[in-house]
DNA sequence: TGGTCTAAACTGGTCTGGCCAATTTCTATA
DNA sequence: TATAGAAATTGGCCAGACCAGTTTAGACCA
């Protein structure tokens, strides 16, 4: 009848708890070194097992960064790593791959219209080197999808809105977990491609110019073929 | 100089991988029962350490939960858990408080337009809700905080998106982490909680008329009083 | 027959000790 | 002095064992 404590708290929990406080406070700064497992088990007084398990805890929880033969290393942490299972979390949930690209359209629209309003020399640079890098691709034949998501995020790191960048990294995230073998196929289709660079063009376009509903619309017609390149798709299956 | 794999995969990772999938495809839904760790660990063919590092790692990523002598489970995971790691990490990269503001227009002025061409009479009925919760508060000189947050979540629910919806799902959890102190001195603020009253109604309006444009330009005028007046409020700090 | 209590089986938690492979460090030699 | 090779160090993985709870099944009683 003991309510105060709900579950036994592993040995390895502590251990974890141990090393993250020394994180978090600053004990440990990003790059700085562990002791060795061994080390660190006898430090604590527990075995390498529970020291091993904390550690690979911690792995998974982005805070360690581990290296055979040489070391644990604390790591910086970056939003990365919580996209996978925030993925985990939001495919159960979605009952539509187009609710997927539809959200891309709002914030890539979104994120269009801000960029035509503060896109610097650096970004317009970096749209024309990703826009060039597609045209090459689709030119030799080669697989556009490197080439494609990095100019969608160029768009919306132009916006200079780190939550918009960060809610991105999200969704990009989701598409490779969803329709990474759909996509394969669209992309393998040559007269799309095409279609797609001369977008591309559009939209640098727009965002160059400084025209925000310019830069809406290209984005929004864009990602409106595309979807519908996708529906079309899905179609043939069935 | 093998640059093809930057590092070499641990064993432990692969059964991550695994179970992962399992999971994230639905073959073992929320409430199942893992199989034991040793046997687990011959149905692999790795050994029980092995294992354990796996289910240790899938405790941390959030998607199993184990219980001493009676089994390892997967567990119901919801978005809100990981707000709060997520919240910490873009908190140290937002320079700006309006980049929240800011990106939320941008999804919800999205999600708005979808929302006219979608609401059904239930979401009408929810806004319509809310709307009355919110006039309510104004009237009795009440906290309109939540209310206010209510209905804007009602807006991105009409748009039947669920990406979308869990998208704001952080970007609520970002505000509550960032500026709950100053958001309590504007809603403070009678005149404006009036003319959010009503700014809340013209979005409601549009929504049930089905307007697309109409409900953007309502979200948009709504969400840029609101970053003015934070300006202002943020103006008199300094 | 139906319910209860107990003992065995099972399951996760932890430990010990060992071997391997990669990395780092040290050392002897050219 | 520079470098190649040996030795020590470190993490990865394994086997087997014991403990402490939980679950299960069977014996026993009403």
């Amino acid at each position: 009848m003991d309510l105060t404590r709900k579950k036994r708290t592993r040995l390895y929990e502590d251990v974890v708890e141990q090393i993250r406080r020394l994180i978090v406070e600053g004990t440990l700064a990003p790059g700085d070194q562990l002791l060795p497992e061994r080390q660190l088990a006898e430090k604590l007084g527990v075995s390498r097992s529970a020291v091993r398990e904390a550690l690979t805890s911690l792995v998974s929880l982005g805070l360690l960064e581990i290296t055979p033969g040489s070391g644990a290393y604390v790591k910086e942490i970056k939003i990365d790593q919580l996209i996978d299972p925030l993925a985990s979390i939001m495919l159960k949930e979605i009952n539509d791959v187009f609710d997927i690209l539809e959200a891309r359209q709002v914030l890539e629209t979104g994120s269009a219209r801000l960029a035509a309003q503060r896109a610097e020399r650096t970004d317009l640079y970096e749209l024309h080197e990703f826009l060039r890098d597609m045209e090459n691709d689709v030119n030799e034949g080669r697989d556009t999808d490197e080439s494609d998501s990095q100019f969608h995020f160029s768009v919306v790191r132009a916006s200079h809105n780190t939550v918009l960048i960060n809610l991105m990294t999200v969704l990009m995230g989701l598409m490779k977990e969803y329709y990474g073998p759909s996509r394969k196929r669209l992309v393998e289709n040559r007269p799309y491609r095409e279609m797609w660079a001369l977008q591309h063009t559009e939209i640098y376009e727009a965002i160059k110019s400084g025209d925000p509903e310019q830069a809406t619309d290209a984005v929004a017609k864009h990602l409106d073929t595309t979807i519908k390149e996708f529906r079309r798709l899905q179609g043939t299956d069935e």
